[in-house]
RNA sequence: GGAGAAAUGGCAGAGUGGUCUAAUGCGGCGGUCUUGAAAACCGUUGUCCUGUGUCCACGGGACCGGGGGUUCGAAUCCCUCUUUCUCCGCCA
């Protein structure tokens, strides 16, 4: 959410930024500026005669102490148009004001003055790229055949449990996704980050804090009878976890990382590319949270794509980085950096993990403001998130990149955690 | 799930209808004293909205778990929701 201060002052150059992400605002921010000039036309109003109103009580307090009961009563009608007034001008403001806060949130955030603009996965821009492209033979299996080989991971059976997109590891296979979740932890927490657990499910509150609801409800699963979210991402337990805080400036940046599983609806994008582990309603991820300093989150960004990169070279797969472009950007986001691998045998480039600044977008959903030592006003954090990494197509990229005609090679830097080194 | 009690500033804790502009203590911040520190003493203290003045103040309004109500006036009375604690029941 944007603030009001910046729509206030910076009417023109939202309208232009927002251009960057094929958004139109300008009708939008003038029923925003119309709103906002008659909330605040009522409220100078109702807040003098609320004054008028508090100011006569004290004096009834006054001179039913002294025993003036007749001029006790004489303040006394005094109050009641008064308090008529102030009644049917809040009964005016509700609307105002609901209104206001529903065309607020409908105005996405600001792209950075890096991005470009543009439509689609077709526009983003390519930082750079590293790992090499292992060259397969005429046989080689694309990862779902590979599972089904070595019986690792089972569809079938979680249809049965459960339905389409909830799998069943199995044996080496879950030993293998537990190992990348444990690899994942463990660089997080050398890398300086604090390990957290959060819950699975999540309140309204955090959905709208983090910018899920009111719009995305149809992505998540709902248990309706006690209204809870099963969370899409561990970013909107963690990153509420900072809901209507206060911090002092020098424990920032706060740095998390968490394992959960995700939960996605994915309603309306099954399609083609959505066979065996690429696309699941079910999977793990790990996640990496930062709050940071407004003047220091860019510095955040770039360590955490950082980490990222370690992870994915370490693991030895083949990646690239893209800056995505403003079409292809989440609502919520000021700068996103995908990181894709490539998956050998269904020779395509598969995203595992989306790093994020959302500067204060969500910071001012969540209320999170810091104040710096010496500090009379406080100021919106800026919140960041990233993948670091999700495993599923992590593990197709492995198993497609690593099959030898012996079985598939667990990469070096998991064989501490497997206690294997090839799954046959 | 049943019965009872409670929720007040960063923390502890007073306040049961009108100078509550929320006591007091601790903590924090600034200062005096000191070679430095501690102790002592003095001062200060939250958040949000809004207006004037314009980067620092001043004025108005709101906030005592959330929401609603009674009243000229609510931390205080009533309703409701949430959470916590105690006891009972159930349970990994």
């Amino acid at each position: 959410m944007l603030t009001i201060n910046l729509i206030r002052e910076q009417k023109d150059f939202i309208i232009e930024r927002l251009k960057v992400k094929n958004f139109d605002s300008e009708e939008i921010i003038n029923k925003i500026l119309l709103l906002d000039s008659s909330r605040r036309d009522i409220l100078s109003k109702s807040d003098q005669m609320q004054g008028e109103l508090n100011r006569i009580s004290k004096e009834i307090g006054v001179l039913m102490r002294e025993g003036k009961e007749n001029e006790a009563k004489t303040a006394k009608e005094r109050t009641y148009k008064l308090k008529e007034d102030i009644r049917s001008l809040s009964d005016k403001l509700i609307p105002v004001e609901n209104d206001l806060r529903n065309e607020i949130i409908r105005l996405p955030n600001l792209p950075h003055k890096s991005v470009n603009p543009g439509h689609g996965a077709d526009d983003n821009f390519k930082l750079r790229e590293g790992g090499k492209i292992p060259a397969l033979s005429e046989k080689a299996l694309p990862h779902w055949e590979l599972i089904r080989k070595y019986d690792i991971i089972d569809f079938e059976l979680g249809i049965k449990l459960t339905g389409a997109g909830f799998p069943v590891y199995k044996g080496k296979g879950a030993k293998l996704e537990r190992a990348l979740i444990s690899f994942f932890l463990d660089e997080g927490v050398k890398a300086g980050y604090t390990e957290v657990i959060p819950p699975i499910m999540v309140n309204e509150d955090s959905g709208f804090g983090t910018g899920q609801l009111p719009d995305k409800e149809g992505q998540m699963y709902s248990v309706t009878l006690d209204n809870f979210y099963l969370i899409p991402t561990a970013e909107v337990p963690v990153t509420n976890i900072y809901r209507d805080v206060i911090l002092n400036g020098d424990s920032l940046p706060i740095k998390n990382v968490a394992y959960t599983p995700c939960f996605r609806r994915e309603a309306g994008s099954w399609g083609a590319h959505v066979r065996g582990l690429n696309r699941l309603h079910q999977f793990d991820k790990v996640e990496i949270v930062r709050i940071a300093h407004p003047d220091h989150s860019y510095e955040s960004l770039d360590e955490m794509v950082m980490h990222v990169e370690s992870l994915v070279s370490r693991l030895g797969l083949p990646y690239r980085i893209m800056r995505l472009c403003g079409g292809d950007m989440s609502f919520t986001s000021s700068l996103t950096y995908d990181f894709e691998v490539w998956s050998a045998a269904q020779k395509r480039w598969l995203e595992v993990s989306s790093v994020s600044n959302f500067e204060a977008f969500q910071a001012n959903r969540l209320k999170c403001r810091f104040k710096d030592k010496g500090d009379k006003q406080t100021r919106l954090v800026h919140t960041l998130n990233g993948s670091a990494l999700a495993l599923p197509r992590i593990v197709a990229a492995i198993l497609e990149n690593n099959q030898t005609g012996s079985g598939i090679n667990v990469p070096e830097v998991l064989v501490p955690y497997t206690g294997f080194n090839i799954i046959d």
